[in-house]
DNA sequence: TTGTAAGCGTTATCAA
DNA sequence: TTGATAACGCTTACAA
């Protein structure tokens, strides 16, 4: 049904090889000037265009990359999986999409069957601070972390400065006379909630506020997870705002306090982290910290895209992008 | 460096054919049971996984299949592109996603390298109601349009039932009393968009209200596209409610009306259509019709399925599912 | 029940 | 500059 290398040969009456080099950018300058012109043009009649089946078992590349997310449905994610898809299909890769639900078992079953359909690369953001399975495939492919890395550090990774984050969110509620102020923790398994939290402990500590006791930590991202750590950290004495460690948990943390009658932000002031869309429309829009997930994932495409070309194993690189505070609703001067 | 078929055949001291046929389920009873035990062991020991790329390149099937969305980022798809890969992957499929960005041209050059990818099949969230591009492809690869259909309804597809659904929405508000409703409609251009409208002419004229003059719609899907017709909406003499076409509408009437110093739903009740993840969240939490989002991306993957299976071809078939209606804050009687 | 052989559409190597 | 040829890993008639 498909046109063929050798129908577009027939049609310019040469061998199939020529053609092949012809078409092919990298080549095409071992071909007359002339034969090439006549050779587009034949392809462009025939609409011809190329089997990636057939060149990638040529070849063994299948100019394809494995997206490794935790859960498509987190609002977190969609904006970091653009990024990726738009800059790797500009270059010519096919992105592939598997959902880990966080679980470990599924996400070997996943990056497995990724590996089966012979990805040349792999973009994952569902690295746990130890992770045997990303270490050991990293030794085979190449792997970019987004988001999340590992301790060791060994792969290259796009992610945000968790320091500066918590950083401007305390900077924040201090700046509205707030000193009691908690964090409800990420999971610790985690490298951003890891991050976010020892963030916590120095940014506390610079302003010569107690962290001591004030963190924590919660088992999973979800706002119903937020829950007993929320009720905890409210407990917490005297504690007038809350630094949460991402968006999900900023939401479980104000209908805690109001389920306990604290009203957000009179009574209490809560900021959150990521910055997912609709942020700006909850009750009351919530303060937090935006992160460029766009950006994240067109980075990490980039990255990933470098160390494919690359011939020679170049350097770890890590890059770390900034991310902005943005003040809405939930927070507020202290009383 | 992977184990190939010749890999295995060695070890057993078989031929390559027999070591395929012994493992591929639809030929195995070719083989002795115990030339096929061997051959799993060895397989296995060797961890010998089929390469897509030559057995692509063999069958002309991919296993692969494109899927169609206009944006990731707009929280309706997530959820049914999890449907998709869900069901699709439990089938031995790999989705290849792409964001049309709502673009015409983009949609063409998109779809255009699904088919260079050698894609078995599509599944379609993008469809408007004349679509001359999808009509042409579907005569050469099987389609399932998911949420909008074309306008002759010649391919297959997964919906919900919207004339029930702005029905549950209509009687909703007359029941509580409402009787001067308006609608702000989708874009004319979405089955959806015009299905709801008119759907919403039908409901209001059986509870015997004039409807005339009191649909306004936007051009675009956004937030953002809402305020002008929620405007307009607003303006018509003494309406007290408001049917929106989806939930960002809905949250784009909310904005104007409060722009207008009208509050919702003390002044003016709104209803929105989708139920998007955090809907429950935003100020007032929405009352909306719910749609099984999933369940449609795994109805469509199933149909898709099925569609690739058949060597006959089967009658075009469609598929509605059944939306509810999810009572939240932001209507309320008329006062 | 198994082996043989051809071919899917490319590309890389070698020769002309 | 172009052509011939082989090979990538698999499947499938056909033969044995």
């Amino acid at each position: 049904m498909s046109a063929t290398l050798k129908d577009v040969a027939r049609v310019v009456g040469i061998h199939p090889a020529t053609v092949s080099r012809a078409l092919n950018p990298r080549t095409s300058h071992l071909v007359s000037p002339e034969t090439v012109a006549k050779v587009r043009k034949a392809a462009e009649s025939l609409d011809y265009v190329p089997n990636p089946m057939a060149s990638g078992l040529r070849t063994a590349r299948s100019r394809t990359v494995g997206v490794v997310i935790p859960d498509l449905t987190n609002p977190l994610f969609p904006g970091m999986v653009r990024g990726i898809q738009d800059t790797l299909s500009r270059a010519g890769y096919t992105p592939l999409l598997v959902n880990t639900d966080n679980d470990m078992d599924t996400e070997a079953t996943l990056v497995g069957s990724l590996r089966a359909r012979r990805v040349d690369g792999l973009i994952v953001a569902t690295a746990r601070r130890e992770h045997p399975l990303l270490a050991e495939v990293g030794e085979a492919l190449p792997i970019v972390l987004v988001n999340r890395v590992t301790e060791s550090a060994a792969l290259p990774s796009v992610t945000t400065d968790e320091q500066h984050g918590i950083r401007l969110a305390v900077d924040h509620l201090v700046g509205l006379g707030h000193s009691d102020i908690a964090h409800v923790a990420g999971p610790t398994w985690s490298s951003t909630g890891h991050e976010r939290a020892q963030a916590f402990q120095r940014a506390m500590r610079s302003h010569g506020l107690t962290s001591a006791r004030r963190s924590f930590p919660v088992l999973g991202w979800s706002v119903e997870a937020a829950r007993d750590s929320a009720l905890k950290a409210l407990a917490a004495a005297k504690v007038t705002a809350v630094v949460a460690a991402n968006d999900q948990l900023a939401l479980g943390t104000i209908a805690a306090a109001r389920h306990k009658g604290l009203r957000c932000p009179r009574d209490i002031s809560v900021i959150g982290y990521n910055d997912m869309p609709f942020m700006d429309l909850v009750d009351p829009p919530l303060t937090t910290v935006r992160v460029p997930v766009s950006d994240i994932g067109a980075e990490a495409a980039r990255l990933l895209l470098s160390l494919l070309r690359d011939e020679a194993p170049s350097p770890v690189k890590h890059v770390r992008l900034t991310p902005e505070l943005i003040v809405r609703g939930s927070t507020a001067a202290l009383r």
